[in-house]
DNA sequence: AATATATAATTGATATATCAATAATTATTT
DNA sequence: AAATAATTATTGATATATCAATTATATATT
């Protein structure tokens, strides 16, 4: 056989532990009817976060293709969540901001979210939280 | 504004790991002409590994679902790598097993895919990658 | 100002993701 | 053995992923 076990792979763990999460929080989301998915709540989140922006800074700060967040916010659009605001003089990007509907959701459902996250480091020490971001971020540059 | 900056979230920080390094590992893949993508070597990988096995083990190991896995072993079937050899007395499943085009193309990419992890963890010393495997277990725990 | 270049968003093609429903087969129960 | 239940793989619907090509617009160059 050729190399060791995919399991002792640490980037098949991280992603093992990315899709384990994901997969839980998506559950609760449908459990709960929110009737968006993670990605879609990630967005509004960064939107609400930076209060607006353009596309591609989203795009940017979500780590996805500029044609998937497109897509994704033409349905959070359909849902009302989102609107894209003309700006003046610039005809070529729009400033994405939330609409009222899309703040109160988030407010609405912050605690959910909010219980995940604890939820996901629960037993951890601030320490080895901070080691662990740092290991992270080492990896990222590593892959960089 | 509600809760602190996705980037200081853990499980985004996760996430982002896994996205980088899938984005590197996929440009080298295409750099190089490999014609398949990283999902499909992972499969390929999983196959090898176990030497033959049903899909259902083959979804359960590479945590995907079936109906996804149905589709990239089509894919798979099509480009010649693996095939869906039939079990005597049991006809509702397959043993899938790599062909011999299959596991040659292993043996020539290995080296390829072990730079590649071996890049991800450029300077962790191992009791540092001991201690970063056991925290996403810890996570993995926790959310499941 | 006219032309060329660069940028932002969209669309098309293809792969992957999930869930739900279905089909086919196997195992269990009465 | 016949009816019921459980299992495996597939298919359909929809969301997300990338890259490449396109469209529209803005900026830079001559």
């Amino acid at each position: 056989m050729t190399g060791g076990k995919i399991e002792d792979v640490i980037l098949f763990q991280i992603e093992k532990t990315s899709k384990i999460s994901k997969v839980y929080s998506q559950r609760d989301f449908d459990r709960l009817g929110l009737g968006i998915t993670i990605e879609q709540w990630i967005l509004l989140k960064i939107i609400e976060e930076f209060d607006q922006m353009s596309q591609k800074e989203l795009a940017e700060k979500s780590l996805r293709d500029p044609a998937s967040i497109t897509r994704t916010l033409d349905l959070l659009s359909k849902k009302g969540l989102i609107e894209r605001q003309a700006i003046e003089n610039n005809r070529r990007q729009y400033n994405i901001k939330l609409t009222s509907t899309g703040k109160k959701f988030i407010v609405d459902n912050f605690g959910t979210v909010q219980a995940h996250r604890s939820k996901s480091v629960e037993g951890f020490t601030s320490e080895e939280l901070k080691t662990l971001e740092g290991m992270l971020k080492r990896i990222q540059s590593n892959m960089s």
